[in-house]
DNA sequence: AATTTATGTCAACAACACTGACCCTTTTTC
DNA sequence: GAAAAAGGGTCAGTGTTGTTGACATAAATT
């Protein structure tokens, strides 16, 4: 009832209005991309994950999208079909079918993931480098306790291949 | 292609991948809420912007959620139909039907961002009130440019709808 | 040899978005 | 006052992306 109270509920709901608009207009950028190859955001959620763990299994790959091997089936045909992303058998266990992009499906990557990190590029300049640390420290306790440790580690992983593939 | 610049692209991919799992355990909360009143996210969208805007006319809810009517049409029946939401004729302007939350509207909503206010309550305790506050105007800069004032005026009216609340 | 794992696939269904075409009522404009 | 514009509602059809459930195959493990 108190006034810090009431300031406090406040600064909470802002937190979440912030989450939506920024979410919203931070994932509308690839849409007319994406579009324009007859993709959806589902395409691209692949396209991302699998640029960022070359050589990822279908059952890792569900684990990080959390959706159902179905559901997956559907747009991982098209970018297959289209070249986009091509299978390996694995070579230690050759019931795997290991991802990677092409060097097509690199390059729509590329173009997807273009106009997002422009986004954080001009929030970078606006705050400087440590707020915007601060800031990714931030998000990544905004994310389930229990995951952190993994997105860590995708974070690592899709920071080597980046320099792997000298981008 | 010196090391700086690797770094810094690292730094800009890092914030997509965090956008993507934060936004996603975010929005996760309430969906088990929301199943159990056979409602989607979409019926929480708007749930949530007619209680930050009460009074708000159906263009003005459109213009928030870009969405077609068509498809705001089928949620909202939905949440009228089961009491949620009620539409009272606009006293100046008649062809206007303008959303107030019903008391029942009002508590589901309550239930539904309890969740992720107590998120963003955790992360404020853990990173101090001056970071939190830094953190909200970084998601602000990550809103496309032309939309912050909208956004800080659409914050402004939800902090006094809770006010007027007494919530 | 039997079981488990990794993957693929078929079918049906649901939520939520879209376009396009109309309609009615009310307000504004000429 | 008539015409046009604005606000809203609705019907019909379609597409993307998600779901369950069932079943199949090949390769690895027990």
């Amino acid at each position: 009832m108190g006034k810090a109270r009431d300031t406090k509920n406040g600064d909470f709901n802002d937190a979440v209005e912030l989450m939506f608009f920024a979410y919203r207009d931070f994932i509308a950028d690839p849409d007319v991309i994406l579009a324009a190859h007859g993709f959806g955001r589902a395409h691209h959620r692949v396209l991302h994950f699998v640029a960022g763990n070359p050589a990822i299994s279908i059952a890792d790959l569900l684990d990080i999208l959390r959706v159902t091997k179905q559901s997956l089936a559907r747009v991982l045909r098209d970018l297959i079909d289209g070249n986009y992303i091509e299978q390996r058998i694995g070579a230690n266990d050759r019931r795997k079918r290991l991802l990677h992009l092409t060097a097509k499906g690199s390059a729509l990557h590329g173009k997807l993931i273009a106009p997002q990190e422009k986004r954080f590029d001009e929030v970078l300049a606006a705050i400087g480098p440590q707020a915007f640390e601060q800031w990714k420290k931030t998000m990544r306790l905004v994310i389930n306790s229990e995951d952190r440790d993994n997105v860590d580690e995708l974070i690592k992983r899709s920071r080597a291949a980046r320099t792997d593939n000298g981008k």
